[in-house]
DNA sequence: CAAAAGACTTGGCTCAAATGAT
DNA sequence: ATCATTTGAGCCAAGTCTTTTG
């Protein structure tokens, strides 16, 4: 069957240039009516008035925002400065064949790795006929897509569009943001405008000597000593042969007889597993790759491996595992390939159910310590009040709040003394929150936290060891023969909960949670994890090998949702969908001119949802928006693309919008952009005779959006704009500006293309309190520097014309020095001068941007591998040690692999 | 079909450890 | 050796999206 070509809907003729990302950027042109709009925004939403959480009062962007906006745009490009030690080079970097590396544990293969990524890869393409190429090869899809339809959407949309848009942008300080910001995509212009940043000479600032060479010490090795893994670990799980050997066996398809997805689970029968289907997956699948012994160790492990020295730990493993070679990575390829296509057509029934596992063994959930009281009275209207434990318990759990903006928070507090009264009991002393007084009880906090920081190093480990011997069993799962670090194994202790922004709970009491709240999934045949509770038992045991968590129980804050326990992110099931992630992605860069093409079009339709849709599509392919799902009263009231209300959304004329609102998190949004024409009128539509507080998009919500872009792109969903939006511009971005020179100027050049797209996704953090500090530490730096530049000069002049140079500050007479020396000696200056303008410069654009959430989230991390085996930059400049975990599976890429 | 359930990804923050500067 | 910063792991909240239910 395969793999029919794209729908049939909307698929024009491809041609492929198209997909580079339009240039979109934060802009900071909006300053002046922001905080106009703000207080409306206010106005309209009560709560939200009060002062936005910390984060936005506090920080960043609210009032003054502005300035912080300016700065973050590109018109300051400077990046960083990395930290550049001797760079080591990898081995991996500078030899295409990243196999090279690995070869010390003969174990570890990583051809097995490369192959069967490769063939997954393979496979997800044929199956999907999609037009997604070869890496390598020229983007050119093979669009299958047909159907034209107006001549129009024949053409590349940059082109059309150039017509229409930008201009005026040119202007002022902002021009260059402005203009990258701008919606419009012209591709051309765009590099050419964005070069002269790219120009910034950043390599010329760096003089650190690289040593490109071929770094001979291994990259990985460094790590060996630690023990990533507890030499323990391993008896803990010392694999039960037996259970092993019946998985083995039974694990075919025992499932049918008991089947466990049926079990107790609540969940439909994903018809999953038919054992035909899975069989004969299994049999490609090994088939393939016969030759690779050491297919079963999961490319995270195989990674792992190489990081640490490895303990033998994964004998047991091993064997035991051989058997059932990976029914994963490429199977499931094929499974999900097909799955896109049959998604949009066919029947669920045809299903492979969504087989997850076979055999999975873990040992369940660790509880937090019960509470020991401390004792310590708070007082109540000045008097000292007996609490009696489980009331002090809560009283502490605010009393510890005490230096925290949640204190500033009347919801917080109400909240809390809902809860906490109901504790108390009606008839108790305590009446009123206010003549509560917790400082004993805070002091006795902060003097505990003193102690723990006093505790002499030993103390201290040995106190770490402890609780990892405790904890250890519950670190490790064995999932299909394969040993699994687990991800959060530790149930979470009772507290007030955090809610951001505005959130309506904040404040209220989340509950101890207890072995009879967790349900525990595991493999049929696997052990019950014993409860670590004596006497109290688990709330039920599963076996759904359709779904990937270990346990999960239900929120105490809203116990409609779930808490689950999942494996970490390093683990192959993690890894594996991850790719997958990233594969749909790329799947999309076949298809974003044609739905750049169609939403256009559809930008002047009548059909009013159909409108919407084309300019919600729009804004989340360009802004990068989040597809914003409907959500209840009893949430913070954030929004996305989907629920943006009318105020959230500033006409300015001739052709700008100026976005602001509040999206994930409580984060604020605040962004001016040019957009097209027709867009702009049709959002002025969606305005006219609805109140500030409407729905912007009021005939639409994610899942009908959702719904037509699946039409567009088989799996298509909006957050895949997200994530294609964010690569594509960091390959771009790295392939672009990369230019000779020394590692660390191609890691500042990594670091403003991860920073470009961190704004683009809007991350952001607070700024940290000694934010001020240091810049103005720096700054006086700067100008001691200055000043002693200008006194080298001085005595340079005199030097010259021969004369000793002045006394110093003290008095003191100076060193009669040559005017060769001072020469050196003031532009050794002048660059200690430009370094630490540029530290500055960094510290301030980055005050506000953070990184970390593209990388782990947003950046295919095979485009970093390749540009730095291209480069020969050490892959662990780039990706710290867990980074390199998560991303095992993305490490033997092909140098040559571009988005 | 809309709402509810369910499962999984994304996100900022905190705190302690690592690293850097002095 | 000491102090300041930076970094990273863990935490857990808050999204997205799919599947089930009524």
């Amino acid at each position: 069957m395969a793999v029919e070509a794209p729908p049939a809907k909307n698929v024009y003729d491809f041609d492929g240039e198209d997909e580079g990302p339009l240039v979109f950027k934060r802009s900071n042109t909006s300053s002046s009516k922001q905080n106009q709009l703000n207080s409306e925004l206010k106005k309209a939403s009560s709560q939200r008035s009060e002062g936005q959480s910390g984060r936005q009062a506090s920080d960043v962007r609210s009032p003054n925002g502005q300035s912080s906006n300016v700065q973050k745009n590109k018109t300051i490009s400077s990046s960083k400065s990395p930290p550049v030690k001797s760079p080591i080079m990898s081995p991996k970097a500078s030899s295409s064949s990243s196999k090279a590396s690995l070869v010390k544990s003969p174990v570890a293969n990583s051809k097995a790795s490369t192959s069967s990524s490769d063939q997954s890869e393979q496979a997800l393409k044929r199956n999907m006929a999609t037009a997604v190429k070869d890496e390598r090869s020229p983007t050119k899809d093979t669009a299958e897509p047909k159907i034209e339809e107006d001549d129009d959407d024949n053409k590349p949309l940059s082109s059309r569009l150039k017509g229409t848009s930008n201009q005026g942008n040119k202007g002022a300080s902002t021009s260059a943001s402005a203009q990258s910001q701008q919606l419009v995509p012209k591709t051309e212009s765009k590099d050419s405008d964005e070069d002269p940043d790219d120009e910034v000479p950043l390599a010329t600032r760096f003089n650190r000597k690289s040593n490109p060479g071929t770094s001979s010490s291994k990259p990985y090795e460094s790590d060996e000593k630690k023990p990533l893994a507890p030499k323990t670990q391993q008896n803990g799980f010392v694999i039960k042969d037996k259970q092993q050997k019946s998985s083995l066996l039974s694990g075919k398809r025992p499932l049918d007889k008991g089947n466990p997805s049926d079990q107790s689970s609540a969940k439909k029968p994903k018809i999953s597993t038919t054992p035909t289907t899975f069989k004969s997956k299994q049999g490609t699948v090994k088939a393939e790759k016969a030759d690779e012994d050491d297919d079963h160790i999961p490319i995270a492990q195989r990674m792992r491996k190489s990081l640490s020295d490895n303990k033998p730990s994964f004998k047991p493993t091993k064997v035991v595992s051989s058997s059932f070679k990976k029914i994963n990575k490429k199977s499931k390829k094929d499974m999900k390939s097909s799955k896109y296509i049959k998604s949009t057509k066919v029947p669920p029934s045809s299903g492979d159910g969504q087989k997850k596992w076979s055999t999975l063994v873990h040992n369940g959930v660790i509880f937090p310590p019960s509470y020991k009281p401390h004792g310590v009275k708070m007082l109540y209207d000045g008097q000292q009040v007996d609490l009696t434990p489980e009331q002090e318990e809560v009283a502490t759990m605010y009393a510890i709040m005490k230096d925290t903006d949640y204190m500033n928070k009347e919801q917080f507090k109400k909240n809390f003394w809902e809860d906490w009264s109901n504790l108390l009991g009606k008839t108790h002393i305590i009446k009123d929150l206010k003549k509560c007084n917790f400082d004993p009880i805070y002091e006795w906090h902060l003097q505990e936290k003193e102690k723990k920081k006093q505790m002499s190093s030993e103390e201290k480990k040995a106190l770490k060891e402890e609780k990892l011997k405790q904890e250890e069993k519950y670190m490790w799962a064995i999932v299909d023969g394969v040993k699994e670090k687990v991800g959060n194994f530790r149930v979470e202790p009772p507290g007030l909960f955090r809610g951001r922004g505005e959130h309506p709970k904040m404040g209220k009491l989340k509950r101890r949670i207890r072995p009879s709240d967790i349900t525990i999934n595991i493999g049929k045949d696997a052990p019950i994890p014993e409860c670590p509770i004596p006497g109290e038992r688990w709330k039920e045991i599963k076996h759904d090998n359709t779904v990937t968590w270990l346990a999960f129980w239900n929120d105490p804050i809203n116990p409609k949702e779930f808490k689950y326990v999942f494996l970490a992110a390093s683990s192959s099931l993690k890894g594996q969908s991850d790719k997958e992630k990233y594969e749909k992605a790329r799947m999309l860069k076949g298809y974003i001119k044609n739905i750049r093409a169609a939403y256009t079009k559809d930008f002047t339709t009548k059909d009013v949802m159909k409108r919407q849709i084309a300019v919600a599509t729009y804004l989340i392919d360009k802004l990068a928006l989040r597809a914003g799902n409907e959500k209840d009263d009893d949430e913070a009231d954030t929004v996305g693309c989907c629920t943006l209300k009318v105020g959230n959304v500033e006409c300015i004329p001739p052709n700008k919008l100026k976005f602001d609102f509040l999206g994930k998190d409580s984060i604020q949004y605040v962004n001016t952009v040019e957009v097209e024409l027709p867009v702009y009128k049709a959002i002025g539509q969606f305005q006219t005779g609805k109140s500030k507080s409407d729905d912007l998009f009021d005939k639409l919500d994610t899942s009908k959006l959702n719904a037509h872009l699946k039409e567009l792109m088989p799996g298509l969903t909006a957050k895949v704009f997200r994530t294609y939006n964010a690569s594509i511009t960091l390959d771009e971005m790295l392939n672009k500006e990369t230019k000779e020179g020394d590692v660390a100027e191609k890691i500042a050049v990594y670091q403003r293309a991860n920073k470009e797209v961190a704004i683009i996704c809007n991350h952001q953090r607070s700024v940290s309190k000694s934010h001020g500090a240091q810049i103005s530490r720096l700054a006086d730096k700067i100008k001691e520097l200055k000043d002693v530049l200008k006194e080298l000069k001085l005595d340079l002049d005199r030097a010259k014309k021969g004369k000793a140079p002045l006394k110093d500050a003290d008095g003191k007479q100076k060193r009669n020095l040559t005017p060769e020396a001072l020469e050196r000696k003031i532009a050794q200056t002048n660059a200690k001068i430009e370094k630490s303008e540029r530290d500055m410069q960094t510290k301030e654009d980055l005050k506000t941007v953070a990184l970390g959430t593209s990388k782990i989230n947003y950046l295919d991390p095979r485009i970093s591998v390749a540009w730095c085996k291209r480069h020969e930059v050490p892959i662990e400049k780039i990706f710290n040690k867990s980074l390199l975990a998560k991303f095992a599976w993305a490490m033997d890429v092909d140098p040559g692999f571009r988005f």
